[in-house]
DNA sequence: CGAGAGGTTGAGGATCCTCAACAGCCGTGG
DNA sequence: CCACGGCTGTTGAGGATCCTCAACCTCTCG
C-alpha cells in the first residue's frame, strides 16, 4: 500500500499514515514512548503496569526497517528482541538448495524472538517498512525475570503462536492450493480484524512469491488461484491487496 | 513394539520393560514418584528442586492409556495436563471432511498441555500404551503460578515445540516425499537419542497412514518410499520400526 | 478358520510444478 | 521526455509427482 492515498482505514493500524517527504511513515513509528503506541493493547506489554512499562519503555529503543531490509539471518546470534508496531515482516527458514518456506507473516503487535534463545531460529525480512520496538536481549530476560506477568504474556504469545503454527500445518499438509489460499485470507481478515480494522479490503504487502512460500504452492499457482476467485468474484484484485466480495464463499472453500 | 521381545536398548526409554501378564509394562509408568521417575531429566519437571517437586508429586496422578484411546478432543474443556513417562501420543486435527494432519507425535517426557488454555486446541490419542502423569488443569497452574522456574521451563518447552512446528512446515511445504520421509526419520532419530538410545533402530508404534497424516502424504506413497528406501538399502524394515543402515545416505537425502 | 487391520504394489489420473512468453509498472538514465 | 531494464504478475502448454482406486498379502486375534 506504499504507495496508495485513498487506503481505507479497515485493516491495517498503519493506515491514516502521514506523508513525509514523499514516504508513508507509520503514526506508531513516531510515538516517542509507550503511552501513545498504537499496539499497546494488543503486544506483549499490555501485560505491565504504567509504572513497569515506564522501566520497560526505557530498555526499548524504536527502530525503522526499509522494505526489502533483512532484520538477522537463521543462526544469528540473538543480540535482540522486537515488538513490531507497524508494517510485515516476513519470518523464513531455507533449505540447503534454496527452497524457503515463510513460516509466518508478523503484523504490528506481533513479537519477535518469543524464544529468548541465543540464536535464531529463522530469518527475518521487512516486507514493507517496518517500524519496532528493539531491545537488547540480556536486558529484556532480566526483566521479564523481574515480573513474571510479563512471562505469563509471553507464554501465552507463545503457545499462541504454537496454535497457528498448528493450523497452517494442516492447511500446508492436507489443503489443496484453493483451499490454502481462502484459508490464508480469512486467517488474514481475522488478525485484521483483531488489530481493529473491519477488514473487507485485505492489504497484501507481500509478492506472489512470498504467498507461495507461506503456502507450499509455487507463485504460479498462487496467481493462478487468486485469479480464478477474481473470475468467480470471490475476491476483487486491488492494488496491493484484495477485496472480499463473497465471504460466505470464502468460507465455503477454505473452511477448517 | 508391544509384543517383541528382542528390543535393543537402543531408542525408547520404554525398553527394559517387564513383562507382565502378557503385556508390555513400562517401568516409569510402576514409579511411584517422581523420584524414580524415568524423564525427570528432561521433563518440565527437572525445573524443581527437590523440595517444589514433592508438592508437585503429590499433584499429580499416575494415569495409564491404552492404545488407541483416546485422551482428549479438540475443543473439548482442558480439564488436564500430562507429562507423558511411556509410549508414544500423536495429537492432531481433524478438517470438517475428516482429512487429518497429525501435528505432532509424543515421546516420553513431552508434556500435554503447555497453553493451559481453557480448551484443547487439538485431539490426542495414545498409539501404544502410554503412561503419564495427570495434573488437573487450576492446580496444575496455580503451582505454576507459585513456581517461576517452572514457568520459565514451561515457555523453554513451548518455544522449542514452536521450532520443531517450524520445521515440519518447511518439510509440509517445501519437500518432496521421499525427502520428507528422511526428515522424519532423522528428526525421530535425534529425538530418541536425546532420551538416551543409541537409535539405529527407530520404534515406530505409529502406522503407515499415521505417518503420511503426518507428512502430508498418502499411506501409499510412505509405502512406496520405505520400500524403495529399503531396496537400496538405506534403511531396514523391521517389525514395529525402523533400522537405518546407511545414515549418510539419509541425510543426504534428508539434509535439512 | 474367518474377519479385520495393516501393509505392499500396480495402473491410471488429477493436481500442481516447470518452463516459457508476455504485459504492466516504475525508476533510471540517455 | 521517452526508452529501457528490472521486477512483479498473468497465462498457457506440457510433464512430474503424488493421489485414487483396486487387488492381494501377512499377521493377529477371537
Amino acid at each position: 500500500m506504499a504507495d496508495l492515498n485513498d487506503v481505507d482505514a479497515t485493516g491495517s493500524p498503519c493506515s491514516g499514515e502521514a506523508r513525509v517527504l514523499g514516504q508513508t511513515r507509520c503514526r506508531a513509528a513516531q510515538a516517542a514512548s509507550c503511552d501513545s503506541c498504537g499496539v499497546k493493547d494488543v503486544s506483549v506489554c499490555s501485560a505491565l503496569e504504567a509504572v513497569e512499562l515506564e522501566a520497560f519503555n526505557a530498555l526499548s529503543e524504536k527502530v525503522i526497517f526499509r522494505s526489502k531490509e533483512t532484520l538477522f539471518l537463521q543462526g544469528d546470534d540473538a543480540r535482540a528482541v522486537y515488538n513490531v508496531t507497524c508494517g510485515t515482516l516476513r519470518l523464513y527458514k531455507l533449505l540447503p538448495d534454496g527452497r524457503r518456506q515463510i513460516v509466518g507473516f508478523l503484523l504490528p503487535g506481533d513479537f519477535v524472538g518469543l524464544s529468548l534463545s541465543e540464536r535464531y531460529g529463522f530469518s527475518a525480512d521487512a516486507i514493507d517498512q517496518v517500524s519496532a520496538c528493539r531491545f537488547d536481549r540480556g536486558d529484556f530476560i532480566d526483566f521479564v525475570d523481574r515480573n513474571p506477568h510479563l512471562l505469563r504474556r509471553l507464554h501465552q504469545a507463545a503457545t499462541h503462536e504454537l496454535t497457528l503454527a498448528q493450523d497452517h500445518m494442516v492447511l500446508l499438509g492436507r489443503r489443496a492450493a484453493e483451499e490454502k489460499v481462502a484459508a490464508f485470507l480469512l486467517a488474514m481478515r481475522g488478525r485484521l480484524r483483531r488489530l481493529g480494522g473491519s477488514a473487507v479490503t485485505i492489504p497484501l504487502a507481500m509478492t506472489r512469491q512470498d504467498l507461495a512460500d507461506h503456502l507450499g504452492l509455487t507463485l504460479e499457482t498462487v496467481s493462478r488461484v487468486v485469479s480464478k476467485l477474481a473470475r468467480e468474484k470471490t475476491i476483487l484484485v486491488v492494488p496491493d491487496g484484495l477485496r472480499i466480495m463473497d465471504a460466505g464463499r470464502l468460507e465455503q472453500i477454505g473452511a477448517s
